[in-house]
DNA sequence: ATCAATTGTTGTCGTCAACAACAATCTTTC
DNA sequence: GAAAGATTGTTGTTGACGACAACAATTGAT
């Protein structure tokens, strides 16, 4: 869109195996050929955001790792969590609560009941909405997927500290 | 792609203005019919993962809302905060250095570069890199943004307190 | 009975992370 | 010094996600 490139370069690369972020060889600086390696000295510190966002970043990697055997992303654990503990509530209900549009979640419903861990039941009273309920293969996934995730939770305590977790949890209580 | 409705329903909804979400008409439950306003009580609590992406999100949300006026998202600003603490870096050193991709950054770097912020020059060592840097305008805007950025993090502190954002910030300290 | 509001649904749009592939360009190695 | 490998910037695709807008069916209020 913006004036790109002047030059004649266009792509490069041959698409190498770089995987891990420990994988360093490139020098930093452009210009001056310096080792360049620790950029630091930022005014990024400070940041509260910046710093949340890469927490969260690698907070859900490792959620998705660690739930990867059985294939649950955060957003549909979350779902399942909040079903399982009230069973019966309507999508409208379940959104709300979860901070995510009812659109969204249609298309995360339809996932987890095609996968028969979630299924959707006529409303007797309101017969436009659906009352929510865990599958009994849903019930016994969620057990399992609890235990997956509370291994994720220790990860975040090892990463940054069991007291840190709980000095966090209480932090951020008022968001949940 | 999945079951979807069996049922005779396909959509509906006038789209009315529901916008804050104080704003609470539900009645939660679908079947039983209780008030069902605090749905609480999840197995969601315990969970650092939930409540950081909800903190991001309102995080993020401020952010957007305090910096509008001057139209800069939350990467842009932090691309623009690491160039301009270290002037002549290539692509590849943000990339590495903030956590993105390089072909992201390359489309972060082309909206900047439109509106005179950055500025893209050819390293005189390595014809492939860029080295970037921020243009006099791009400078006298980052010295606004800075300002406008301080008064969100105040936003920060009013909303989970002074000393907890900066708790916050010491405990995610080795993530930025 | 009429009109406004709600619920689930479909669709679009823009942001974002994760990959894959490529041309141009270093860097290494024989 | 030429060949092989790696790096940089770029383009493109995919999928998750949030934000809106519009609609049919249904409910509730008047």
């Amino acid at each position: 869109m913006a004036s790109k490139q002047q030059t004649s370069r266009k792509a490069a690369g041959t698409g190498a195996a770089i995987r891990r972020p420990e994988t360093r060889a490139a020098n930093g600086r452009a210009d001056s050929g310096d080792t360049g390696d620790d950029i630091g000295l930022d005014a990024l510190v400070g940041h509260a955001g910046y710093a949340v966002r890469r927490f969260q970043l690698w907070i859900f990697q490792d959620f998705i790792k660690t739930l990867a055997t059985v294939d649950i992303r955060p957003t549909q654990y979350s779902v399942m969590t909040v079903i399982g503990a009230n069973p019966g509530l309507s999508q409208m209900a379940v959104a709300k609560r979860l901070g995510i549009e009812r659109a969204r979640l249609v298309h995360l419903l339809d996932s987890l009941e095609e996968r028969a861990l979630v299924s959707r039941i006529q409303s007797a009273t309101d017969r436009r909405s659906h009352a929510l309920h865990l599958t009994g293969r849903g019930k016994t996934a969620l057990a399992q997927f609890k235990r997956l995730a509370a291994e994720h939770e220790r990860h975040v305590a090892e990463k940054i500290g069991k007291e840190n977790r709980e000095q966090l949890l209480q932090i951020l209580a008022s968001f949940t």
